[in-house]
DNA sequence: TTTTTTAAGTAACTATAGGTACGAAAGTCT
DNA sequence: AGACTTTCGTACCTATAGTTACTTAAAAAA
């Protein structure tokens, strides 16, 4: 456990604690988690390597906790979309649109943190691979209900488990995004979540 | 290029190239390509390390001739499946089939090593990338063949662009190959491929 | 038998990864 | 001011990856 009251006694910390998080998700998300080294971070970021121990622990650690930035600013929102209340056409519409954003031009590398990690899981630490096991879970989880939601609403057909689907979903996305990686024109990958999505219309 | 006519001077082989290869596919296929080394290899065959090197030139050498094994055993089998003019229904039903085997019983790690070679790309040789590059575009090539033919035979819907078929696919085996390896149920993992193959239905 | 050719494998090399020991520096507290 | 506390970062450590120089062994050819 932390302290509750820091004192504020001895040497000040001059890590940008914020930064290096920052740093580490771009390098992770638009290389892949495990080509770049703390090495590289150190010289991108200028911090210095037991700087970075001290903070994250380990790899692990900062992997980890950028994998929950991650979370917050690439996989939340794409949830809220579920999550919101529109109708299916419109969840559809803004998920479609979420996932089709010009990433170049945001400035955000193509694909998706999330996916890749998964697809590496194999090669990453404890801490990451438990939080990456639980944010599938919850990615799942959170489909589902808006799935059960749209079945009760007769939006989606209801012959199917919940499960599947959003197996089905959660497919469709990491689908988009290896696309969006290995550089798929987008029109295709539109047309793609498209005809998947409206295949689970009732 | 190599001798056409190999003399038979000088020292005789001993080294099991085929052996090697072996191994390596099962290893690369079951833990996963980036995980075994050339040292793991060695003392899996009993092989000296200058001896894999003098057979495959360099570890991107190795992996790319596994990727060759690899295609034989795995991939064109499932390609001859869509080549083999059966009906659509059958021929979805003889590749869910094929992709549901029991692979503990037949000793066959879970998952698709061309699935997860295509995961990590970027850190993986030039040979091996161009290899991959060249079966992805040949996958998608066969698969849009079949799709064409069962178009042209109303098996298919024709309001959707071939390519986009062969792409959905395409994300259809990738996503059953990573639910396999990430243990999510067989059942769950054949449904989703019938609701999938399903939609694609004239 | 000697020469030639080829493969064998021990024992290195280089690069880089993750990780840390430790003395110096920069603050607060008394 | 001095004691105390905490962070700083240089310089190292260990492990392992891919790779190869070089000597020796085993065969065919002369």
């Amino acid at each position: 456990m932390s302290q509750l009251s820091p004192s504020n006694r001895g040497r000040p910390s001059t890590l940008d604690q914020d930064e290096v998080l920052h740093t580490s998700l771009m390098q992770y998300w638009s290389k892949d988690p495990l080509s770049v080294s703390i090495n590289d971070i150190c010289k991108l970021t200028g911090a210095s390597k037991p700087g970075i121990y001290r903070a994250f622990g380990s790899d692990d650690g900062l992997k980890s906790k950028v994998l929950d930035v991650y979370q917050e600013v690439a996989i939340a929102p794409l949830l809220d979309i579920f999550a919101s209340g529109r109708t299916f056409d419109a969840t559809i519409e803004a998920v479609i649109t979420y996932m089709q954003l010009d990433r170049k031009t945001l400035g955000i590398p193509n694909g998706c943190l999330f996916v890749m990690m998964r697809a590496q899981r194999y090669r990453l630490g404890q801490l990451t691979t438990e939080k990456l096991d639980l944010l599938r879970q919850r990615f799942l989880k959170e489909i589902s209900v808006w799935v059960e939601d749209a079945k009760s609403k007769d939006q989606i057909r209801a012959d199917l488990p919940t499960t599947v689907i959003a197996l089905f979903i959660d497919a469709q996305h990491a689908g988009a995004m290896r696309m969006q990686r290995e550089g798929v024109h987008p029109d295709h990958i539109e047309s793609f979540l498209r005809f998947g999505f409206a295949a689970l219309h009732s």
